[in-house]
RNA sequence: GGUGGGGUUCCCGAGCGGUCAAAGGGAACAGACUGUAAAUCUGUCGGCAAUGCCUUCGGAGGUUCAAAUCCUCCCCCCACCA
């Protein structure tokens, strides 16, 4: 079996790690114990989350016993890591809904039947925790003089706002949860953003103070795209795991749209294609790209929202932009089909319905434009009209007076697009008479 | 608690009585070029069935024909002092 460190390298995860050799060693052993933190301060994850569970799932594969730890405790307090602001304090009871989220979704990349991988939430430690042992045990470790030297409060000592008390506290906490996961489960590696790096190393001096017993860590790369923005971030906001807010047609249209510069690296990062395959792909050029870019896609979609969702997202893109199939030899471990699929899968694309009685007196576009959320308001879809980024079954649009008729609508149909890649389904709905349309 | 400096449209940031829906930049969106890429150029970028009307410049009042701009009170942030 191939070594997780050389997987984990030159698959371009790990920016940094301690004890360089003596870590290569002890993972050599099988069935060792790591693990990762998230905080829960959303009720989902997002692509941000994506690199320290992909890192998660190769430990398992290569037979090690990873921990996903939910931070039901330290979402109580917020890491202010790297944070040139402050973060919103969560109530107790939206940390432990939203970590309930978080353990559905990371099942989806670990499996954590049999005790193969361990799902814990430092709730159930921290939160009893007794100020003054805590204080006594654990805070006696700690130097004031070193933490505040941290890079990862540079930011914020150095800023106007400055840090408060309860997040300078934070450090402690996850140090903490090093020591206890090593306690309970012999767990001696942490991995997290290169932004942890502090709050890591502080674990791994508390364990050695502590126990007097070697651990581990490691940080990953932070993944920016080739024109330096933050991965997942969009202008709608962050691109999420969960399918009610980020619905797995837009999850792929995301992983599709990616630049160039970005294909090989996130195939490496984000898929767990053999990198013999990932590597002939720098030799594509041009619109051939576009076909890694939809491997890219189909696969990541595939791991999160699963096969089916991963195919319909395909077959709708393919529908409405008219890509290649992907040949036989590119990329041949991956399970996208590669074949042309069935005609006309546009079930995944976003879709309205609109009563009959809505357009039979003829319904100005720009009003549907607006209605459907292709345009924020009425005023700019006008705009778009006149700019002539409209199009209706594929034809411009000319006027920002043109009414949608029954015409426009075939099989009770209509495709409506804005721009180059936003569409959205239009539907007839019959109302019976009696009948509420909301 | 004292003194001083601030809070402007998605973000940064100008404006300091009418010419302000508010400069400039960024982001975003559209067009051209393309490959659902990047770069570049052009345009748009508060709302409204719209040559006009309405709502915005921390909040509430006030002065004025006219207020983001002046006055009063309040809230919040920052710096220095205690």
């Amino acid at each position: 079996m191939p070594h997780v460190l050389d997987i984990l390298e030159e698959r371009g995860f790990i920016e940094a790690k301690t004890h360089g050799q003596e870590l290569f060693d002890w993972l050599g052993a099988e069935g060792r114990t790591c693990y990762v933190g998230f905080d829960p301060t959303a009720a989902s994850l997002h692509i941000g989350h994506l690199i320290p569970v992909m890192a998660l799932a190769h430990m398992q594969r290569c037979g090690h016993r990873p921990i996903a730890l939910v931070g039901g405790g330290t979402g109580l307090v917020g890491d202010p890591s790297g944070k040139t602001e402050m973060r919103q304090m969560l109530t107790p009871a939206a940390v432990r809904a939203n970590a309930d989220a978080l353990k559905a979704q990371l099942a989806r990349f670990i499996r954590f039947d049999e005790e193969r991988a361990l799902l814990l939430n430092n709730a159930d430690w921290l939160v009893s925790l007794s100020y003054i042992d805590f204080l006594r045990d654990i805070g006696r470790h700690f130097s004031v003089n070193r933490m505040i030297k941290a890079e990862s409060y540079r930011m914020r000592l150095d800023s106007d706002e400055g840090l408060s008390f309860i997040e300078f506290n934070y450090m402690l906490l996850q140090a903490y949860d090093f020591l206890e996961l090593f306690r309970r489960c012999d767990c001696r590696l942490q991995m997290g953003g290169s932004d942890q790096w502090g709050n890591i190393v502080a674990g791994i001096d508390l364990v050695r103070k502590v126990c007097q017993e070697p651990a581990y860590g490691i940080t990953f790369q932070l993944i920016t795209t080739a024109s330096g923005a933050k991965m997942g971030k969009t202008a709608a906001g962050a691109v999420w795991l969960d399918a009610e807010r980020t619905p797995p047609y837009a999850y792929y249209q995301y992983w599709v749209n990616s630049a160039d510069a970005d294909v090989a690296r996130f195939l490496a990062l984000y898929t767990f294609l053999p990198m013999k395959e990932i590597r002939e792909v720098a030799g594509l050029r041009d619109a051939d790209l576009n076909l890694a870019k939809t491997v890219l896609a189909f696969e990541t979609t595939q791991i999160v929202h699963g096969r089916q969702a991963a195919v319909e997202a395909m077959e709708a893109a393919r529908c409405m932009f008219g890509a290649r199939a992907v040949p036989v030899d590119l990329m041949p471990s991956s399970s996208i089909p590669r074949q042309g699929g069935t005609q006309g899968e546009e079930d995944a694309v976003p879709c309205t319905d609109l009563a009959v009685d809505a357009v039979a007196a003829g319904l100005p576009l720009f009003k549907l434009l607006q209605a459907t959320g292709l345009s924020p308001s009425g005023g700019a879809a006008r705009r778009l009209i006149s700019q002539g980024g409209a199009y209706v079954n594929g034809q411009r649009v000319e006027s920002p007076q043109q009414l949608v008729t029954m015409a426009d609508f075939q099989n009770d149909g209509l495709l409506l697009r804005t721009g180059k890649k936003h569409f959205h389904r239009v539907r007839l709905k019959k109302v019976q008479p009696g009948e509420k349309e909301d």
